[in-house]
DNA sequence: TGATAAGTCAACCATATGGGTGAATATTGA
DNA sequence: TCAATATTCACCCATATGGTTGACTTATCA
């Protein structure tokens, strides 16, 4: 998978108001059980195990197995990337207002 | 529409790279035209279309009309949204760390 | 005025997504 | 050993998504 799939996959991932939820519930309690995260929501455990798959696969949460037990804890070091995405995007549109301003200088000379 | 919606769009939005793409298109041009972006692209003027009118639902892209002509222009702005909640998300782990870093050093008291 | 150009709208298609249920698997504990 | 627990897997369903084509509207300009 390269770079611009793995900022797709991510960027999905966050795009869902439950794995937002999910994701904070993990920042703000720690490592939690598939079981316990899902008690904090309104739909199946099922459904939340998928969600959780989703995040995994995105590298925002990882899986520490212990007998039949399932950890997941957050991971926030991919949303980095979209951090970087985003200061590359205004790193571009500074270049070219800096451009524009050169050019509106030197017309000013003539 | 509350927050929470408006940041599941602009995530959305972002999370497909045909969608990435024309924004950086327009960050490094500036405004362009509709078929114009849609040169850069392996896929039906429609199509592109389409994805120029999620962006413009999340915000991320403005429109100005000049006779038959549609400008588009890159807004960055609802970008700072999903910093913002990453900024959260990691004062909320950091406020987690400094009060187990204090309970343990409590125990090491006792 | 009439052809062409720029876009959107509407309908369609295949696949993805978010939800559900029921069965399967693996671990625990009595 | 056997029941209960924790979780995933395999389907199923409705709706969303990303793409297509064709028709429609509005401007432009020869």
């Amino acid at each position: 998978m390269n770079d611009d799939e793995r900022l797709s996959r991510i960027l999905k991932a966050a795009g869902d108001t439950t794995r937002r939820k999910i994701l904070t519930l993990l920042v703000q309690e720690g490592a939690l059980r598939v079981t316990s995260l899902a008690s904090h929501f309104e739909m199946s455990l099922n459904s939340v195990s998928k969600h959780i798959k989703v995040l995994e696969e995105a590298g925002l949460v990882t899986r520490r197995t212990l007998g039949r037990e399932h950890f997941m804890a957050a991971e926030l070091e991919p949303l980095k990337r979209t951090e970087a995405w985003f200061a590359e995007l205004k790193s571009i549109w500074d270049l070219r207002l800096s451009a524009l301003e050169t050019m509106i200088l030197s017309e000013d000379d003539q």
